[in-house]
DNA sequence: CGCAATCCATACTCAAGCGTATGGTATCCT
DNA sequence: AGGATACCATACGCTTGAGTATGGATTGCG
């Protein structure tokens, strides 16, 4: 019980130290993401980082990869559970609008780009799911070259949407206000 | 001997430097604005640059708002001289598609948004875009509620879009590709 | 011409942050 | 128990890049 809480450990594994830079990535940015500050968050020092990590690049690697594989079997799996395909596009949308934490590391990471690490990560992630979309509007009813590029656009506008209102604070949007521009969204994006 | 490519000015002026700034965030990011290093492009040494600028950080502020006025009246100005509003959006679409360099540092810029100092001139750019779209979506027949919610998703396109295919290198989409998704867009995005 | 004002070079200081060296303490294993 | 292994602290070296001090060079202008 005390083992992932917060409860002192008495000593930190490398994933504790990967979990740690992931939530100060989310925080502050990939920027901020140095090992002493690291080291003082976790109430050690140095000493112990680079008992488990031969670099800060490579705890850097470490929880981006650690970061890819969780957020690997997360919505997709999830939403592989709704098995009408018609249904599941617009339940997808509503739902991911709703959740908050999970953006927020993808968020950080986009606005890191410019750390050549995090590139190939979102590169491969971005694919990922933009296929994922490409197969849902297919079993939609789109033929698959409007299927390809809807995928896109609807990947795009979601990616955008995290900068405009996440890190940029555009004009704060209000809640009722999200759930109509959510909705529009359904209507505008998906085949009726 | 000192017969550069570049017409090679004597002295240096600020707005050279803001220029030249500008030129090294569109190639390498804000993370490459150092001062000994634009001073080495430019020919100089950093007693050029504080004899021009109080910090760092002041010519990277320079900078951003000499390319947010310069940006306010190059799209805007351009699509206003189109009369017809059902024509002008997607005629917006395409041009803006097919320029390449004015959304590189729009681009740099956005892939940089851990900087705290780009944050408010992106979101005053963003914000006035948006609102700018929203008129033309208005005028394109669409009602007042729709078009806030069809802009905003059709600006969050566009910025995703340019994560995804400017900075992440997805998949070098081909140019007929390309097209076909920007035509696909169109149909998608603006009422017929 | 000659003196200001403007622009630039050289030579520093200083702080941050990475990485290393080395020795200490806890934990496990037999 | 007691050594081996795993984890951590302290103290240092090194590099990078910002900012300062100061004097030299160039230009505008009276």
């Amino acid at each position: 019980m005390n083992a992932s809480s917060k409860p002192e450990r008495t000593r930190l594994s490398a994933e504790d130290w990967e979990d740690a830079a992931l939530v100060l990535i989310a925080e502050q940015g990939v920027g901020a993401l140095a090992v002493e500050a690291l080291a003082r968050r976790l109430g050690v020092t140095k000493g112990s980082f680079y008992w488990h990590f031969r670099t800060r690049e490579a705890l850097l690697q470490a929880a981006l990869e650690r970061w890819e594989q969780y957020g690997e079997r997360e919505v997709i799996s999830q939403i592989e559970s709704i098995p009408d395909p018609r249904v599941r596009l617009p339940e997808l949308f509503r739902r991911v609008a709703h959740e908050l934490q999970p953006h927020r590391v993808y968020a950080a990471l986009l606005k890191a780009l410019d750390h050549p690490q995090v590139v190939p990560v979102m590169a491969r992630v971005s694919q990922r799911r933009t296929e994922f979309l490409t197969v849902a509007f297919r079993e939609a009813g789109l033929p698959p070259a409007e299927a390809v590029n809807r995928a896109r656009l609807t990947y795009a506008a979601y990616v955008g949407f995290l900068q405009l209102n996440f890190t940029l604070g555009l004009p704060r949007i209000s809640h009722e206000d999200f759930d109509a521009y959510v909705e529009h969204m359904i209507a505008t994006l998906i085949p009726a």
